[in-house]
DNA sequence: CGGTATCCAGGAAGATACTG
DNA sequence: CAGTATCTTCCTGGATACCG
């Protein structure tokens, strides 16, 4: 995704973070990652709340794809299938985590910001 | 803390993630934040080669809005302007940089682990 | 130099219906 | 129960051209 060109390169981890980011950056793979223990799928549905099949079934494949989660099928009528964290999508748990708990301290920050932004976008309009 | 499961809703936390996710999710929202010191606009084109003039532009307006760079403009022939992280901004680089190293410690396994199941997806058509 | 304005292609995501 | 298939809509992001 970042070629090297003409010399000037981005900071190393620029590689890593953009996949990373990419990987759990869309709506809802965070929720799957922190929805831990092991987990039926229409359990998954239920505690995400707001989620639909289509999504999660895309999610869930994503993220079993990059070795995050496992998934367990049990060949029974009706059929069971379980979803866990690898040892790999719970390690990620930590770092998302974090980024979780700068978001609950800033938050209201950022919001205020947004407000003063868009008035100050306002002002000028009337000027 | 994040742990709270029981079963009906997310953490409320996870508003708060799922913002923050939306806001350095992005292509590029991230290259910004670690390209750090005052950069002029083209400054920053070039050091993040790759980027188009209207992404950057956009990019830049998201995180001014959001309370993470400045955007100081000099009156001058030519025009001079300036971007800058904010306090703010500077600290959401921990966070985002923890996920960096994360990145860079488990990407091989995540190469690894999509090679694996792209190959067990050929072998069920094969079959 | 530092932008805007406009157009366009492709993917993300929702709703719905059907299946083993 | 745990999905797939299909259709549609929205948004992101790239290319291009012009402006102060």
């Amino acid at each position: 995704m970042l070629e090297r060109r003409n010399g000037i390169d981005l900071p190393s981890d620029c590689q890593g973070s953009g996949a990373v980011l990419a990987r759990i950056g869309d709506k809802w793979s965070v929720l799957v990652l922190l929805a831990d223990g092991p987990m039926r799928f229409n359990e998954l549905k239920r505690k995400i709340a707001g989620i639909s099949q289509r999504m999660l079934t895309r999610t869930l494949r994503g993220l079993e794809r990059d070795g995050l989660v496992t998934r367990t099928v049990y060949g029974t009528i009706p059929p069971r299938v379980d979803y866990a964290l690898t040892c790999l999508g719970h390690s990620l748990r930590t770092p998302v985590e974090a980024l979780g708990l700068w978001a609950i301290a800033h938050l209201p920050a950022i919001e205020q910001a947004r407000q003063a932004f868009d008035l100050r976008g306002k002002k000028e309009l009337g000027a």
